[in-house]
DNA sequence: CACAATTTGTTCGTATGTATT
DNA sequence: TAATACATACGAACAAATTGT
């Protein structure tokens, strides 16, 4: 259960790479809160059963979070939600 | 950084293979002695990294130095340089 | 201290599809 | 047609560190 949303079909041999089809749909999860900040993902195995797919490839989807600054890794640890941005422009308290 | 020397450029769409060159270019090394015999060299996908070749280009390189017995691959190991040969008849050159 | 489970890191092996030469 | 080269994706295996029992 608690698989991903009916919207979150992942698609195989389609334009965009299963990677980044991963990658969309946790950066949408995080977004949505399903990870508080400084929390950990589930692990690139977890995530690699869930979706169906390789653990390289759950690995290079967390890759591209981190490579972005959604998530920061710390080895032997997790892929934690990085805390979030001091809201941009100006200082609106 | 310590990418490879100024004379270790690898050209694209050049009459050699990238592959060739890149096998050179270890050929050179380990007879430079950058790794010492039943040392590994660096994987084949940080060979990518560095020549800037996809992991395939790199691996095949790899082969080449495989095929002549200069390096010997151990899977899931690495290549490993192969001991150096006993100099023929048995005196210096 | 020992042991198992979990998790990231890294490696080679293989296959497919596309584009270029 | 064939060789080259890249990107993607899966598989298998081992290492090292952490965590829990």
């Amino acid at each position: 259960m608690s698989d991903f949303g009916p919207d979150d079909k992942i698609v195989h041999g389609g334009p965009v790479p299963v990677y980044v089809q991963i990658a969309g749909v946790l950066r949408a999860r995080i977004k949505r809160g399903d990870w508080l900040p400084m929390r950990p993902l589930p692990g690139e195995q977890r995530l690699a059963d869930e979706f169906g797919v390789a653990r390289m490839t759950a690995r290079k989807a967390v890759r591209v979070l981190a490579d972005e600054g959604t998530v920061f890794v710390v080895p032997q640890r997790g892929a934690f939600v990085s805390a979030p941005e001091h809201s941009g422009s100006g200082d609106a308290q």
